[in-house]
DNA sequence: CTAATTCTTGACTAAAATAGTCGGGAATAG
DNA sequence: CTATTCCCGACTATTTTAGTCAAGAATTAG
C-alpha cells in the first residue's frame, strides 16, 4: 500500500464523478476545470481506472465517464490500487537468503500494517466519503468489527 | 498524510531499532547492514526522527541511536511525520476564490480521509507491531473506540 | 593522550517517479 | 460532415528519492 499525491488525484477525480455524474456522464474537461489537474494527465489517470473497472465511458459529444457501479460500491482501496500498480518491495524473497534474519522480520511487520491499513480503504466508499460517514458505525456487532480490524 | 517509501524505510529502521536496542544504543551501521538501507540514508533518516524526539543519540564508540521512549508510546503516525515534513496541499486556501466550488468540496473530503488514516496509524505503536497486536483490542468498550475512529 | 568509533552536517549526484505535453487517432451525437 | 470526446503512445520537465562524498565534533577504550 502506498499513497501518494497520484491516488489523491485519482480519489479527488473518481470523488468529482460521484458528485457530479447524474444521469449523464461527465467529462475530464469539466473535471480538469473545476479540479485544476491536467487533462492529459487526467487521461493516464482514468485510462487506468477504466482498466480497473471502476468507471466506464462514452464516447463522442455529450460522452464522458461513469462511475461502473453505486457509489456505495466503489472503495478508496480500489481507487488507490487501479492507478498505483504497487510495486513489490520484497527484498528478500526469492533471493534464498535472509533465513528469519532481522531484514524479515522487519519486512513482515511493515507488510502486516500496511495490509492494515488496505484493509482499512477498503471499507470506505466514495458514498461514505460524500456523507462524511463512518462506514463502520453502520456494522451490528462491534465483535465483528473488531475482528474485521484485527491484525492477521 | 502521505505514505511512501521513505515513510516505510523510517519505520522500518524504527522497527529495527525497537527489536534490537536493549540496554545499548544501536550503530546505524549495524541497522544498514540488517536492513540493507544504505548508512549515509540513515543518517539523514535518523536526523529528523531526532529532531521529531523520537531517537536519541550517543556518540563515540559503543554509540548509537536508542528509543527516546518506550516503544508502546510511538506510534507509526509520528514516525511518519517526522521524515515526510507533509507538505500542505491546499490549492484553494488563501487564494479567495474557489467559494464552496466543487474543488473545495473535494479536497475538504479527501482531507476528511487523510485526517482518518493518521488517526489510524497514531494507535499503532512500535509495541503494538512487534507484538502483532492490534492496539484497539485493549480498549475496555466498543463504543469508546467507535467514536475514536470516526469521521469528524 | 591517542586512536578508533560514531554521530553530525552540508553539498553534491544519479536514478526514479510524478506531472504534464504533444500529436495523432477512433467513435459518435447532432 | 463536423465538433466533441475518449483513446493511445511517445516524449519531456520537474520533483522526489536514494545514495555518495567529505569534513568535522564528541566520546570511549586503551
Amino acid at each position: 500500500m502506498k499513497l501518494t499525491t497520484r491516488g489523491r488525484y485519482a480519489v479527488t477525480a473518481m470523488l468529482d464523478l460521484a458528485i457530479n455524474g447524474g444521469s449523464r456522464p461527465v467529462s475530464l474537461a469539466d473535471i480538469s476545470g473545476r479540479q485544476e489537474i491536467s487533462l492529459s494527465y487526467l487521461e493516464q489517470l482514468f485510462a487506468k481506472l477504466r482498466r480497473g473497472k471502476l468507471v466506464v465511458s462514452a464516447r463522442g459529444p455529450g460522452g464522458g465517464y461513469r462511475l461502473a457501479r453505486s457509489r456505495t460500491e466503489i472503495y478508496v482501496a480500489q481507487i488507490i490500487d487501479a492507478v498505483d500498480e504497487s510495486v513489490d518491495v520484497t527484498n528478500c524473497q526469492g533471493k534464498g537468503n535472509c533465513h528469519q534474519g532481522e531484514t524479515c522480520l522487519t519486512h513482515h511487520l511493515w507488510e502486516d500494517l500496511s495490509g492494515q491499513i488496505h484493509e482499512f480503504l477498503s471499507h470506505i466508499s466514495l458514498g461514505d466519503l460524500m456523507e462524511k460517514r463512518d462506514p463502520r458505525n453502520r456494522s451490528v456487532s462491534a465483535d465483528g468489527m473488531l475482528q474485521t480490524l484485527s491484525l492477521r
